[in-house]
DNA sequence: TACCCGTGGCC
DNA sequence: TGGCCAAGGGT
């Protein structure tokens, strides 16, 4: 099925474009840790890091996790806070636990191997069409697709797809163009191909239309629309949450919390904290109005004596975090069973144990702001 | 379906 | 500076 709004390629040239393609790759593709190997764990463990991350941000973690554990067996085994403490400042936690879960799952179920059925991955925690397409056709040679973000892009411009790329028309287009492909050409050189052309030459704001083995066919460059396609909805507005970070210290250690096993951040350690929304371009509080908000929400906790030591603005995909840190210089003897009741842990720790608790990027930041503030004097951390 | 889930880099 | 975005998945 083609659709609608996409010009359709005569055979003939699909399977010389293809060619094209893969010759293309052959001689442009970069040198990646995760193309050494033909071994699913490795590519697998591949794929999960580089959802939605970039290549540079994923190579010193993909090396460490690899060393840490390298196989299923070893990850299977692994403790899950040493998991995510791997991978602290990667983001998007939830796929550390599901990596972890997923590898105990195969382990159970088939010995460590990974099934010869590519549904029965697919089924996997954290593993969805493109992930197991990804695997199963780039480990295990099988002709089977995997749609990302690049290999999106590339084919809403060579075929000049106006409609949004997740409609299931669409998708058997442009599937049906790769399983062509793949049958031509070999699977795991296709899936590599197309998403290697996307990540380095048809960008999504710049392309290089003079070094595209696509170009001859391409839709977008034929209209002068590279630009405008693929086509993407609006986002939102981010909502701003002013946040109060609280600094309890005494003897070189800081009072951490740990965060909720579902959510933002879940299972990450942090400052104990609370947040409220703020109005739609409200200005930011005040010092004195969040002292006052501190007292009120700490007061509880048995925490006095409060001053503001620093701000910091983290922003999120989708929400916006205006972070202050309050130091306490007084709390009561049961301020650690309040905050335990509060949240699901909390422990002191000084500074050479904290890479004990994955903590959440801002809260490493704002930790580093108290223990050398000339040095973050001038840094991004406490400008608002 | 639309929203949730992190981080860092780029223009 | 602010918005955008990068090899997505879960709900």
């Amino acid at each position: 099925m083609t659709a609608p709004s996409a010009t359709p390629v005569p055979t003939g040239s699909m399977n010389e474009a293809g060619a094209r393609l893969v010759a293309w790759y052959d001689r442009h593709r970069r040198a990646l840790p995760w193309r050494d190997t033909s071994d699913p764990y490795r590519i697998w463990v591949s794929e999960v890091m580089l959802q939605q991350t970039r290549v540079e941000t994923v190579i010193p973690y993909y090396h460490a996790f690899l060393e840490r554990f390298p196989t299923v067996h070893a990850l299977a085994a692994a403790d899950s806070d040493d998991v995510l403490r791997l991978w602290q400042g990667l983001g998007y936690y939830r796929r550390a636990r599901h990596l972890h879960e997923a590898a105990q799952q195969l382990v159970r179920q088939w010995d460590g191997r990974f099934p010869a059925d590519i549904r029965a991955f697919r089924r996997l925690p954290g593993v969805g069409d493109y992930t197991a397409g990804a695997v199963y056709s780039i480990a295990f040679g099988e002709p089977v697709p995997a749609i990302d973000g690049n290999v999106a892009r590339v084919f809403a411009r060579w075929l000049g797809i106006e409609e949004p790329m997740d409609k299931p028309a669409v998708r058997k287009s442009v599937e049906a163009v790769i399983r062509q492909w793949q049958q031509a050409f070999g699977p795991s050189r296709v899936t590599q191909a197309v998403m290697e052309l996307g990540a380095t030459v048809c960008m999504p704001r710049l392309w290089r239309c003079d070094d595209c083995p696509l170009a001859a066919e391409c839709e977008a460059r034929r209209g002068q629309r590279q630009g405008d396609l693929p086509v993407r909805r609006a986002r939102g507005a981010r909502p701003v949450m002013d946040v109060l970070a609280l600094l309890v210290h005494g003897g070189g250690r800081v009072l951490l919390v740990r965060r909720p096993a579902e959510g933002l951040l879940a299972d990450m350690w942090q400052l104990p904290a609370v947040e409220r929304p703020r109005a739609e371009s409200a200005p930011s509080p005040t010092d004195d109005e969040l002292l006052a908000w501190g007292r009120e929400a700490f007061g509880a906790w048995g925490c006095d004596g409060l001053r503001v030591l620093g701000r910091a603005r983290h922003e999120f995909t989708h929400r916006v975090w205006d972070v202050t840190l309050l130091e306490a210089s007084q709390w009561s003897p049961q301020a650690v069973r309040e905050l335990e009741r509060t949240w699901v842990a909390a422990a002191w720790a000084a500074p050479d144990e904290w890479p004990r608790y994955p903590l959440a990027r801002v809260y490493e930041r704002l930790l580093h702001l108290w223990l050398h503030p000339a040095k973050s004097a001038d840094s991004q951390v406490n400008r608002v």
